[in-house]
DNA sequence: CAGGATCCAATAAGATACTG
DNA sequence: CAGTATCTTATTGGATCCTG
């Protein structure tokens, strides 16, 4: 069977694995993270240009949202010290290789997609007796 | 350039993706799903199995998990009605396909975390002065 | 334009006690 | 054993106003 990490034992060192895929998602599990990486996946973009793109991402979000990005070193800010200022925020190479990850989740996502909506609806009707 | 999905123009129907994936990381993202799938990805197992398992896991918690796992059609609970009960619950064939994407993702963290944690390092470290 | 600061609502999570 | 119910706290997110 698939595992999430080949393990046998209850307390060898699997733990390891999914305490770093736990940190993970307390970066990418929140409500806007993934939508930030994938528009800057397409290139570097500024600040009000991220959120016109996002739709329904507060200002105060996205600035926390880029704030975690680029302490995690998945994104860059640069600043060009023009009038008005100009940001622009950007992958680096380690966003860049979340992306191939994402991707894949993302297809998961959408192949079963109908099954797992029609499980809710199965499980919500069952309920309602 | 990798991206979570081909699309050029801002408004295209690659929108759907980034929904799809938002919808399971409402799932997944929270705090203890990735820890139970990663437990029942080594077999079918019983509820103080799981919770002794997981550790730091509350039976509240717990509990509400598995009701969501199930939901979404990704858990059985199998009742066995014996005194005391006996209550086992397995990934069902959607569960374990997702333990590919997300195993991805584990390795992706568990590879990436020392760059993560060094960049974090130096970018508190600049925020201190 | 970009973003800091403040206040408030919603949700997630933990602790504890009770039940078939 | 495997829950449910209730209460309380912590975290997250949104709205709004202010600034270089």
């Amino acid at each position: 069977m698939a595992q999430i990490t080949p393990q046998n034992g209850p307390a060898d060192g699997a733990e390891t694995d999914c305490r770093a895929l736990g940190r993970v998602l307390e970066r990418i599990g929140n409500k806007w993270t993934v939508m930030v990486v994938g528009v800057l996946s397409q290139g570097p973009m500024r600040f009000n240009a991220i959120m016109r793109t996002v739709d329904g991402v507060s200002h105060r979000m996205l600035t926390l949202t880029l704030r975690g990005l680029e302490r995690d070193g998945l994104v860059t800010r640069t600043v060009y010290p023009t009038v008005p200022p100009k940001v622009e925020y950007a992958l680096t190479e380690t966003g860049q290789s979340l992306i191939v990850p994402l991707s894949a989740l993302a297809r998961w996502a959408e192949q079963n997609r109908p099954r797992i909506t029609a499980a809710q609806a199965q499980y919500d009707a069952a309920q309602e007796r």
